[in-house]
DNA sequence: AAATATTGTTAGGTGAAGTTAACATAAAGG
DNA sequence: CCTTTATGTTAACTTCACCTAACAATATTT
């Protein structure tokens, strides 16, 4: 396996790659640039980097795609994030705008095995749902 | 108060200081380089930096020590390390080696606000201690 | 189809954070 | 005291991740 280490910057890449992917089937260089905030001169940097490393596949002026392995890393990113803004949200009660740009940071430094130990204790310790409206306590028949 | 935000390498730059100055009285330019595996020129750049945004004090080859609102800040990032560690150690059952790596990438990404409800969390959270002997129930006077 | 707008690319530049290498100062040992 | 060793500083260079500005290719409108 040995997947190569990407900068916070290159996964953040590839993660909006994957998200555009998921909703726009495809990927485009402004996109891209829209969504991370930043200019397209810095996407094609980037996204030449990630081709290189045959993480995505772009041809000159054409749509941009993950291969299997870029794939991979790119739904990893994501669910550390928001694996992050579930505990923050959930657990710690924070605001969940501040909890979705915290996570924006956390996930680079989340292991894939911290990763999992958190998805374990996340589902263990979901806290009791509080509705706004009481249900009525269900009678058992007699 | 209106702190100045710091690059996560400053951070790392701002704790180092504070654990040497808790340690050893004093931080050095080479002891913080050994500290951080940068070398003693990286150093010198960084903290002028910092000396220059008045969170250190600094005369040419002389200690290095910080200024209150550089002990402020430091003693903050010390605790988002503190409370990582701990989550990732107790709560989450990582491996303590692992976790202090982690914790040290962590520490950059949380806010003061996700650092007091993480603290309050790890309190009400703490799992039981489970002892290596068991020891004998102690029985109440009779 | 021509004109216009949008999108993609290239070249060149900046600032942050590191490096190496040469040199300066201070501390320690004989 | 003088020499060695450790420590601190500076200058020049690299890499990363951005930027701007000019230009090229493609899409859209009229």
């Amino acid at each position: 396996m040995q997947e190569i280490k990407l900068s916070s910057s290159m996964e953040d890449y590839i993660k909006t790659i994957y998200l555009l992917e998921n909703s726009n089937k495809v990927a485009r260089v402004s996109d891209i640039g829209r969504r991370l905030s930043v200019k397209k001169a810095s996407v094609v940097a980037a996204v030449s980097y990630l081709q290189k490393n045959e993480l995505i596949k772009h041809e000159r002026y054409g749509f941009i795609t993950l291969t299997e392995p870029g794939k991979e890393i790119a739904s990893k990113i994501e669910k550390k994030y928001s694996l992050a803004v579930d505990f923050l949200i959930n657990n710690l009660k924070v605001d969940p705008e501040k909890a979705k740009l915290e996570a924006c940071l956390m996930e680079h430094s989340i292991s894939d095995e911290t990763a999992s130990k958190l998805a374990a204790f996340i589902k263990s310790n979901r806290p009791a749902k509080i509705s706004a409206v009481k249900k009525p306590v269900k009678k058992s028949k007699r």
